[in-house]
DNA sequence: TGGGGTTGTTGCAAAATTTCAGTGACTCTG
DNA sequence: CAGAGTCACTGAAATTTTGCAACAACCCCA
């Protein structure tokens, strides 16, 4: 199963040129660096970046693409006795506490966010990965609890929590692009975490509920 | 205050374009259609095309745009003694019932939400335009309260009001593209906005209650 | 070890989208 | 009615995106 030297250059290739694009992005925003720079830069052809990359846009997001997976990720991973709200507001909790940069707390996210903000083409996409989040948590809840197919709560339940994961990542946005300091907003997303666990129903923090042994 | 000549001519251009646009797109698809094939249909350069609409997808959802105040709009009517999410609940179980055309319960809606389905970048705008009701509405919230702009409070009823005309809107479309019939559709939504307002905490539901005189 | 199939890469070319600067008709004001 | 300004429209160019055929590196198996 030892991974062959083809397959390894590929991967390479691959994160090459989203880093150098990434980077590229960052330092001369979406719009003006084009995709024959990037293919320059990263010394291949245009080509090949498009072999890749379906689209421009796809460059700059392909390392939010790990997000897609982190609520149903922890879902499936919460304790026994524990429901789905409850380990997803555990986790989020976890990664706000220590200031983590998975969750944008960090000086230079707002750099990204900034490239991402002056391209509206770029704002859409980032819109339809939070969708991809919430269908695919939609699916896990489904399999975790086996509601049938015609049983609408594993969607609105899915609804809820993704409104709870979209809102903290859509405040820190803001504040980190507004410049603030991560433990500064660290600690007053603590709180809104705690303002948004009072605004959910028993009903959707009761869901799920991984059986005791 | 009489409309000029070139007022008039701009507005029937636009509207002309749109319309030529939208029929070819329904019919051929989105990507097969080209902005050439649009122009010469409605006879006009392709650079007019980009005169009025900034990019192609902008063409098809031109009409989706009164969509973006629908929520702040029945926030702001609301009765007295009527909350925000109460408000919002009875206006959405009102077009629901009425099997209307605004909330997508037609026959021919199905045509219109392929056309999305099947072209990704549209697919995205999609879901950025719901953003935009989002924003809306908080703003409307925070202006009909009169919360301060560090109240996290409308941005997070804001999140819950249309986590509920968002769901609603993304079932309807679910279902009427499965070719289902539009008057029974509307019952199990009907059904399913009681199982939505059980999830909405107290809290959510009296939020922004109009003073009574 | 060598050959045949697979596959990533590339150059070329074309189609389509999108941008840009200019032009001419219309409008408004004095 | 003259002149300045506005604005829809146009032609040309830049950029994104797709398609195809050729090439070379790698992988697998005899």
């Amino acid at each position: 199963m030892a991974e062959g030297l083809r397959e390894r250059k590929k991967r390479e290739t691959r994160q090459r040129i989203s880093d150098i694009a990434t980077a590229l992005f960052v330092e001369h925003g979406f719009v003006t660096v084009t995709i024959a720079e990037v293919a320059d830069a990263a010394d291949v052809s245009v080509n090949t970046v498009y072999n890749y990359f379906p689209a421009k846009e796809d460059l700059f997001l392909d390392r939010s693409k790990d997000v897609v997976h982190r609520l149903s990720r922890w879902v499936r991973g919460r304790d026994a006795g524990e429901s789905a709200a409850a380990a997803v507001l555990r986790e989020v909790r976890g990664e706000v506490e220590t200031v983590s940069p998975r969750v944008g707390l960090t000086k230079d996210y707002k750099h990204f966010l900034k490239v991402i903000h002056e391209a509206p083409t770029l704002r859409s996409r980032l819109w339809s990965v939070q969708q991809e989040v919430q269908e695919n948590l939609e699916a896990a809840l489904r399999e975790e609890t086996g509601a049938p197919d015609d049983d609408p709560m594993p969607t609105l339940i899915a609804g809820q929590i993704n409104w709870l994961h979209q809102t903290v990542m859509g405040v820190i946005g803001r504040e980190m692009v507004a410049g603030r300091d991560p433990e500064e907003v660290s600690r007053e997303v603590l709180l809104l975490l705690d303002d948004m666990e009072e605004l959910l129903s028993e009903k959707v923090l009761n869901y799920a509920v991984r059986r005791v042994e």
